[in-house]
RNA sequence: GCGCAAGUGGUGGAAUGGCAGACACGCGGCACUUAGGAUGCCGUGCCCUCGGGCGUGCGGGUUCAAGUCCCGCCUUGCGCACCA
């Protein structure tokens, strides 16, 4: 019946794949082998080149796999496969970021305990992940969950907690500042050579004294200060997790600012390498310049003014101390602490406009609305109520010490405590901001630097041109350019002791724990004065208890007095604990931290222990970590001059929403733990690059609800117009967007496997594009990858008889000519990420041998190894069937003969004044004149200059560009 | 508002300053078929008086030659957003 029993159908794909994944996995053909540790297998690591290849940490959802997830994981597969052929050791796993919000919220969702949920999620996506063939190292596979997993992850909070930021330490690279053990700086109290804070000696404070000294030192510190709280979430959130409307990232949630004792982790103290380090990694320059803005780095001056009648003064920062002799007015934040006591405490001053007073009797009454005010605003308010300036008068005056001048001090919510100093000088000439308030609120407005020519009078002129009216007794400005007037101001500043030269940053410290149960318990316990003791390495892991109510507190999402409520503090068998914490003091009674660590803990290091994930000792032995990650001989393309490289996973593909998150937070991670010896990288990921996404159409009918995208019905518009689309007979409307259940537009793997075969979904969703760009799904174009893999396999196997049709003939000129192109280009294409077309190339290539009568044995064994990254099911059979016993996974990738490359004869484009108006045939390698001549002497060029010959432009032997007179 | 990308057929996309539209989808035709939503082959940027003309968001410029480089504008996407 079937004349084509042997026919590539997605059945006979499936078949081929499972098989294939079996071998695999029974060969441990993907296991990589380490220099050291228990895996030491050093012999098989000598004399081969490394690649470390990364894929972004997944967590497991309990909705599985769209179409979209595998894209990142296929292109670094197809990159790794291509490396393993050149002959490389390629380390490639995948493993499972498994606690943390989303978990948590699908087990509350299903009513089960988040441990059991997880579990079988993973087992879902291993599944479906294991079907895509994905030539991952699974021996190498870990989940955050698990208990040998988080013992490293509160490891190294420990390192971090005993550790301190020391600006002064010499670094390796020859920098300055690095982490150093906690025990090092109490040595320093101890001995003297460092004073206390306040000036006692150490030995004489109490543990809590002490505690709290180290408090203000330590990497991870608990303080009470302004946190985001999220009612609805029950927990509180980093800066990085909150939206700019002031909302939780996940679930979008109104976030609320409370004074909570909250774990921190000091990432500003690295502030500085974070920003620099930039230069020294391969990433795309959108995502560093998101990590740039994020931290915010900006050169300036802090500059003192006396308060007027009190022994206080109010510190600004600026950008612009060029502009101080234009400060007309200050501002300083409701929130400022120095802000009770400047007020002046009688009536308003003389001189006191009505608008400065807010209605209020007295300054005392016009400040203290005015803060209860902006209390009570939430962040969203503060958003929603746009940028008119609000604010009253303090009452106080400062002295701007630059030329002596009393000026009014306002408090105004413009001016933020969480940047600077939550003070600043207005310079209404030269800032838009202190311009608009000025007006507002009748304030006086000096111009310091001449405007460009045409610039509005009614504005603030923010560009460079030369100071003006900046001039005192001692010192004058007038004439100099902006840069010139920074550096004469601060130098006079600092030299009268007035200010200093310094930078601020919007980088805030990390908040760092949650009030959640599916989270890493802190290693951390609270004797019964409350100061915090780290649990000894011996005792981890801190175990999470298994407790019958996980769920949060969670709190009408509005309802910003509640509190936090810890799952973990309702056990208090777990919270109460006896321990000898081995420094002296014997078993004492304990409270155990009842927070967890945010998701990011487990995501932060990771990719560490891929590199030794059977070694207790050590969360990765060093000499794993220098073969994987060390640095390289040379830096990166683009580094500066100079500089050592850092090291890092040698390939990190991923989504672009971790700029700032999870990328960010790593890097702080690793270069904490580089400054303590554990690691000779210095960032985790040399090289990134940032994929796009895959997209798909949504569809909804007149009342604006969704309708299911996979039973719509497309037809061609009238008249060539667009197409209309339809479901169920009713019109409906297209819309692109995210793959989503709401939308009702997701396409799983699973349906791929079954309608088209892995390798088919492999080929089509590479094939779409370039890895970077984003684009639309769409399943009916998936039959032309199909029919590339059939075409594929026709060329090698009978179709009918099931035979191999291969020919022991050798190759033609023109076939031998196109099979090298094909290998030269099809190489340098993987290399480069290039897989779409790579594709293109090889179905050029394929297309070309399926016009032949037989397909040559070294044509098909060449086209099957190239084809071998991308459709690695197929290639394995076919070179199987082609008489190989092993895998091809470390086959040799095709190498080109360059005398191949070369064409015999090339077709010569003629264009008459740029446009191409003929085309002969040429030998390659003919001289430039010999080609002028023949095209000179063309009829269509004699007939184009009669009236003679201007130019001829000759590209010898592609190109005559002939311009007549 | 500030900053960064990107604009190419009906669609996804190719093109070291040198033949614009590779490859694929879709569409049209043909073959094979009881059948085709299978498979194969051919065609497919637009206009045309079949000579050719016009074409890479718009307007200028550099060049013998521009999708590519430069200037200005428009549009879309992304990031930041009272950050002093």
């Amino acid at each position: 019946m079937n004349e084509t029993p042997h026919r590539y159908t997605a059945e006979l794909a499936g078949q081929i794949e499972v098989a294939w994944q079996d071998r695999w996995q029974e060969w441990g053909t993907f296991h990589a082998p380490n220099p050291a540790g228990p895996w030491a297998e050093p012999e098989k690591v000598a004399g081969r080149e490394k690649l470390l290849v990364l894929d972004m940490f997944p967590y497991p959802s309990g909705a599985g796999l769209h179409v979209g997830h595998p894209l990142g994981y296929i292109a670094t597969d197809v990159f790794a496969r291509y490396n393993r052929m050149t002959g490389k050791n390629v380390l490639h796993c995948l493993g499972y970021d498994a606690f943390g919000l989303p978990a948590e919220q699908y087990a509350v969702q299903t009513g089960q305990h988040p441990r059991k949920t997880t579990e079988e999620n993973m087992v879902n996506m291993k599944r479906q992940l294991r079907r895509l063939g994905l030539g991952h190292d699974d021996r190498r596979t870990i989940a955050t969950i698990d208990p040998d997993y988080y013992r490293w992850t509160q490891w190294i909070f420990l390192q971090i907690y005993n550790s301190w930021y020391d600006p002064e330490a010499e670094r390796e690279d020859g920098g300055r500042g690095a982490a150093r053990p906690i025990a090092e700086l109490v040595e320093q109290f101890a001995n003297g050579e460092r004073p206390t804070p306040n000036g006692r000696d150490w030995v004489a404070l109490s543990a809590s004294e002490q505690s709290a000294i180290l408090d203000g030192y330590r990497l991870a510190y608990t303080s009470e200060a302004p946190v985001n709280w999220c009612p609805g979430l029950g927990t509180v959130l980093s800066n990085e997790e909150v939206t700019n409307e002031g909302r939780s990232e996940r679930g979008n949630y109104p976030v609320f600012k409370r004074n909570l004792r909250q774990w921190m982790m000091r990432i500003t103290a690295y502030a500085d390498r974070l920003a620099d380090d930039l230069d020294r990694v391969d990433w795309p320059e959108k995502v560093k310049l998101m990590q740039r803005n994020w931290i915010g780095r900006s050169q300036g001056a802090r500059v003192s003014f006396p308060v007027v009648g009190q022994d206080a003064s109010i510190d600004v920062f600026t950008t612009r101390p060029d502009t101080l002799f234009g400060a007309t007015f200050m501002v300083v934040a409701p929130e400022h602490p120095l802000l009770d006591s400047i007020v002046s405490q009688g009536d308003w001053p003389a001189g006191t406009k009505e608008a400065w007073t807010g209605g209020a009797a007295t300054p005392k009454e016009a400040v203290a609305a005015y803060q209860l005010q902006a209390s009570r605003k939430s962040e969203v308010e503060r958003q929603t109520e746009g940028k008119d300036k609000t604010g009253v008068f303090t009452g106080a005056f400062a002295t701007n010490p630059v030329n002596g001048e009393q000026v009014p001090v306002f408090v105004a919510d413009y001016v933020l405590m969480g940047y600077g100093t939550g003070a600043i000088m207005a310079v209404p000439a030269q800032d838009n901001r202190d311009w608009e308030y000025a007006t507002k609120f009748e304030l006086p407005i000096i111009r310091t630097v001449q405007p460009a020519e045409g610039h509005p009078e009614d504005e603030a002129y923010t560009g460079d041109g030369p100071a003006i009216n900046s001039s005192n007794d001692e010192i004058s400005l007038d004439g100099m350019g902006v840069a010139e007037a920074k550096s004469t101001i601060i130098a006079w500043l600092e030299a009268k002791g007035f200010g200093e030269g310094t930078v601020s940053y919007k980088l805030r410290d990390w908040l760092f724990s949650r009030q959640r149960y599916w989270g890493e318990p802190f290693p951390i316990v609270f004797d019964e004065e409350g100061n915090a003791h780290a649990v000894p390495e011996s005792m981890l892991p801190v175990s999470l208890p298994d407790v019958p109510d996980y769920s949060p507190k969670t709190f009408d999402p509005d309802d910003a007095a509640s509190s936090p409520e810890p799952p973990l503090s309702r056990v208090p068998e777990w919270v109460e604990v006896e321990l000898d914490l081995g420094d002296g003091r014997g078993v004492q009674k304990y409270r155990r931290e009842t927070n967890t660590m945010p998701n990011w803990a487990g995501s932060c290091w990771y990719y560490l222990r891929y590199l030794d994930p059977a070694n207790t000792e050590a969360l990765v032995d060093p000499e794993n970590e220098a073969y994987w990650m060390g640095p390289h001989a040379t830096p990166v393309a683009g580094a500066p001059a100079g500089v050592q490289d850092p090291g890092g996973v040698d390939l990190y593909v991923g989504g672009v929403e971790h700029a700032v998150l999870h990328l960010l937070y790593a890097r702080f991670w690793h270069k904490v733990l580089h400054d303590l010896g554990h690691l000779s990288s210095d960032e985790p990921f040399r090289k990134y690059f940032s994929q796009g996404y895959i997209q798909a159409y949504a569809y909804t009918d007149e009342r604006g609800q969704y309708v299911p995208a996979a039973e719509v019905e497309e037809t061609a518009g009238e008249y060539g117009g667009d197409p209309i689309y339809s479901w169920r007979g009713q019109p409906v409307n297209r819309e692109y967007g995210k793959i989503g259940k709401s939308l009702k537009n997701v396409v799983s793997p699973d349906e791929m496997y079954e309608a088209y075969g892995a390798d088919t979904f492999r080929v089509y969703e590479m094939g779409m594009g370039p890895l970077e760009l984003s684009r639309p799904w769409e399943t009916r174009a998936v039959v032309g990858s199909q029919r590339f893999l059939q075409r594929l396999w026709r060329n090698v196997v009978d179709e009918e008889t099931g035979e191999v049709r291969v020919v022991e003939a050798p190759l033609d000129a023109d076939t031998a000519r196109v099979l090298h192109k094909t290998i030269d280009a099809v190489g340098r294409d993987y290399a480069a990420l290039s897989f779409n077309t790579a594709i293109a190339r090889l179905i050029e290539l394929n297309n070309a041998l399926t016009k032949l009568d037989a397909v040559p044995r070294e044509a098909a064994e060449k086209i099957v190894l190239m084809v071998a990254p991308l459709a690695p099911h197929i290639a394995e059979e076919l070179w199987s069937r082609l008489g190989h016993d092993e895998t091809l996974a470390f086959a040799p990738f095709p190498k080109a003969d360059a005398s191949m490359l070369v064409e015999e004869t090339v077709t010569c484009v003629v264009q008459i004044k740029g446009k191409v108006r003929d085309r002969i045939e040429v030998p390659a390698d003919i001289s430039e004149d010999d080609l002028r001549e023949q095209v000179l002497a063309l009829p269509k060029v004699v007939a184009a200059t009669e009236n003679g010959v201007r130019t001829v432009i000759v590209r010898a032997p592609k190109l005559v560009n002939v311009v007549p007179a």
